[in-house]
DNA sequence: TTCCGTGCAAATCTTTTGCACGGTC
DNA sequence: GACCGTGCAAAAGATTTGCACGGAA
């Protein structure tokens, strides 16, 4: 199987999952909601809620950016989707998925690009630190800044 | 010398430093800039642009929000100042420091106490990745989230 | 005297909310 | 048929900007 088909499978594979939790939680379906599960589902990097809105009204169902908000806020609730605050004007969300897949951000602070990278080293670092620190640590979440390839070339 | 002392000359130490920047940058003295100035280099930790405001209400010298902005930017762009993205609804500002002082975040998500950390293993891991990272590396910033001990204990 | 820093008010922009309609269960 | 998900429009809230005045150089 190539790895383009594993990946999409894998990106169905989210949908339907939160789709399962999101009526397991008690919702009903709708056209809104499964358009956004969807598009995450697909991505493999954060979003911001109006990128959503531009990509739905660009292809598949269009959402309105009250019900991307809304459905956001669901899939949060259920850690389905995480935020992820690159420190730029909006906040960007993104599936949560397997350990496997766990990443951070770069975040370019010339042309705001966000790039995912994982470290298995950094990630030890962190549970080290998860149990010596005065606080229950649920989540956690790095980002690195500075200026990306292109920028520096151009 | 008691550590009170210590930290009161730290704080002047960087509001007076701050203020040299400032000036060779090119900017003339103003009530305000020396307000926050003021403020941030007693604080230990992130303050939001409206906590700033109401701290400078309460004592000091009053500054409106607009001047408060335009001096956090400022103070961000000459590298004085940081910004802190805790997840919350604001920004954080908090002035940036010598290595030794060097932090990180523990937010609670109940309560939104925000508690300052540093681990040197932590600062190593970040050291190694930065280099082999498609970006050149500025600064990063590191945001655990969870239930501090006074809400798991309520 | 020139120009910048400040305050006020208005504007901007993201995110949230109230309400009515239509679809799901 | 009951209730929830959705869209629209308005509201809310943080941050930014335009403008005029007063103080710094």
């Amino acid at each position: 199987m190539s790895q383009v088909t594993e990946r999409a499978d894998r990106s169905e594979q989210w949908a339907d999952r939160a789709e399962a939790a999101l009526a397991a939680a008690g919702h009903r379906r709708g056209g809104a909601r499964r358009a956004v599960l969807e598009l995450l589902g697909g991505q493999e990097c954060a979003l911001t809620a109006l990128e959503i809105e531009d990509q739905l009204r660009g292809g598949r169902r269009a959402a309105s950016r009250a019900s991307i908000y809304r459905v956001l806020d669901e899939l949060e609730g259920l850690r389905l989707v995480q935020r992820v605050e690159t420190g730029q004007a909006m906040v960007r969300y993104e599936r949560v998925c397997d350990a496997e897949e766990h990443h951070h951000h770069l975040v370019c602070q010339r042309c705001g690009i966000v790039i995912p990278f994982s470290d298995p080293a950094l990630e030890r670092a962190i549970s080290s630190i998860s149990e010596r620190v005065p606080l229950a640590v649920s989540e956690h979440e790095i980002v690195l800044r500075g200026q990306c390839r292109d920028c520096t070339a151009a």
